[in-house]
RNA sequence: CGGGGUAUAGCGCAGUUGGCUAGCGUAUCUGCUUUGGGAGCAGAGGGUCGUCAGUUCGAGUCUGACUACCCCGACCA
């Protein structure tokens, strides 16, 4: 039956199965590889959206919604644009269904056909910047600083829970600018931004770099990305943003007067990040025992569970527990006290260890009367036995002590992963163990297609501010000066 | 769309050269005992064996077609 993922992604599985599942449609519907999120998959998603949205405000943004319908028509406008996406949409050509005549169910009404199509977004670039026309006349109307939270459908041919599905959702920001320095600034403000919130909040180290033309955003004149390494060696775009030059502009006739009263275009970017994060966060931290989530990510920071024999003595402690559960949320974080009798201690453990909730403590007939409470962190699955006066401020600590170590434990990761290789064979025998490779390329799209023929590795970026080395190109020996990072990627 | 594989209880699986009442683990429900790391015992419920056709006295098992799913490629955040 249908398996999530395999081989060693295969231990992943049952966590998936607490975030999200393959959506149940009906036998014969030609939707594929749709995902229903649940609860607590959403919760993590929710504090992500949360999280970015604040930093979006700090840096100017506004929220705002376009249509999900996009007439076929405004594709046809950036020729390189429709040529990414054109081979991956979903097509609306009727409005209205009938009883079928043999009275079997419903059928399309062939009457009600569209005069023309629409178009599910697979992202709202042209939408929105047919929009734009109509707000922009002046210098004065710009810089315009939008962000939308919406879902997206790419029919890809392949799909993969939480990695690539048919529809995901995501936030796509959508600026336009009087100058070609601010959009630039812009697309670089906001790679920061993502990279910042992977390390800071994911705890999931990134290199920001640009994207070879050819692993290019259809329509970008450059992309910049964070790229992340997985525990299984395969790398994972995090984020990207793009610098869009006056493409849309020209293409949706996007034109503002400048102090000098001359009609110019408008410069424009655009950055998304997706439910791919999740992913993101689970192959990037998980261990054997399942998730492990940030605690600045994690929907739940503190577990309370109550050890008891019977009700007398679970009332005993209960009291405990409360006091303890709102002095911690006073302190900031978010608490579940668990006193379900219908599931054993044990159980318990084991179930939110698997949620990956950073800290679980335990209180029982004898914490009482010790004055104890037993802490157990999620990252490193320490006990410790803690006085209950000291509570408060040791979980705080361990709060930061956690979202650190976790981070650090990934850099590690990444470090001891990343491999620089001077020849071919070298860097094919690298490629196989997985990990980031850096390498010399000669800059040519020729020399990167025949990598990715032989080795399916591909240019995952090429990392900003690193600094002009002398080099040979690994493959055809031509000069070159900067290493890029090679890497198979999910 | 090409190449390979799978389809039997909610989930994971077994089912012999066709043989009569389709099984195991787990989960679910009931009862008692348990409760500091996914408890034990006893009992119960749950399946038109992916769909359609064919061969046969008899099909989960053999044949054909269809469908869905998984893996590998092409595509991609």
């Amino acid at each position: 039956m249908a398996k999530v993922l395999t081989s060693k992604e295969e231990n992943y599985s049952q966590w998936y199965n607490d975030l999200v599942t393959k959506a149940d449609l009906a036998e014969n519907s030609s939707v594929r590889g749709c995902m229903v999120i649940k609860p607590y998959g959403y919760a993590i998603w929710e504090k992500m959206q949360s999280t970015l949205d604040q930093m979006f405000k700090k840096t100017g943004h506004s929220n705002a919604y376009f249509p999900l319908f996009i007439p076929k028509s405004f594709f046809s406008k950036e020729a390189s644009h429709v040529e990414g996406f054109a081979k991956e949409c979903a097509i609306v050509t009727h409005y209205r269904l009938k009883n079928s005549p043999d009275g079997k169910g419903v059928i399309v009404d062939e009457t009600a056909k569209l005069e023309e199509e629409l178009i599910v977004r697979p992202t709202s670039e042209t939408i929105i910047w047919n929009t734009y026309k109509n707000w922009i006349q002046s210098y004065r109307d710009l810089p315009i600083l939008i962000n939308q939270w919406a879902n997206v459908v790419r029919w890809e041919m392949r799909t993969r829970l939480f990695l690539r599905t048919a529809e995901f959702l995501w936030q796509e920001g959508h600026t336009a600018h009087a100058s070609k320095e601010e959009a630039l600034e812009e697309t670089m403000k906001m790679i920061n931004v993502y990279a910042e919130f992977a390390e800071k909040h994911l705890g999931i180290p990134v290199i920001i770099g640009s994207k070879t033309e050819s692993e290019r955003f259809a329509g970008a004149l450059d992309t910049f990305c964070i790229e992340a390494l997985m525990q299984d060696g395969k790398a994972l775009q995090a984020g990207t943003s793009h610098f869009l030059g006056q493409n849309f502009a020209k293409a949706f006739d996007v034109k503002y007067s400048n102090k000098e009263g001359q009609l110019e275009h408008v410069w424009a970017t655009s950055w998304g990040v997706s439910t791919r994060l999740i992913g993101a966060l689970i192959m990037a931290h998980s261990d054997n025992n399942g998730l492990v989530l940030p605690p600045k990510i994690a929907p739940i920071h503190v577990v309370i569970i109550p050890i008891y024999k019977n009700n007398e003595e679970l009332n005993r402690i209960l009291d405990t527990c409360k006091d303890l559960k709102e002095k911690l949320e006073n302190s900031g974080l978010t608490v579940k006290l668990d006193d379900r009798d219908t599931h054993k201690p044990g159980w318990k453990f084991a179930e939110y260890e698997l949620k990956g909730i950073p800290v679980r403590i335990a209180i029982g007939q004898r914490d009482i009367e010790n004055k104890t409470i037993e802490v157990a962190r999620r990252d490193t699955l320490e006990k410790t036995t803690v006085s209950i006066d000291t509570a408060i401020d040791f979980i705080g600590n361990l709060m930061k002590d956690i979202q650190t170590n976790i981070y650090n434990k990934a850099l590690t990761f990444r470090n001891n992963n990343t491999f620089e290789v001077n020849s071919y064979d070298e860097f094919k025998i690298a490629i196989e163990k997985g990990g980031f490779i850096k390498a010399f390329w000669d800059g040519s799209a020729e020399t990167e297609a025949k990598i990715k023929e032989e080795t399916k590795a591909t240019i995952r970026c090429i990392p900003l501010g690193s600094k002009d080395i002398e080099g040979k190109c690994m493959v055809t020996g031509k000069p070159s000066k900067k290493q890029v990072i090679f890497a198979r990627a999910y």
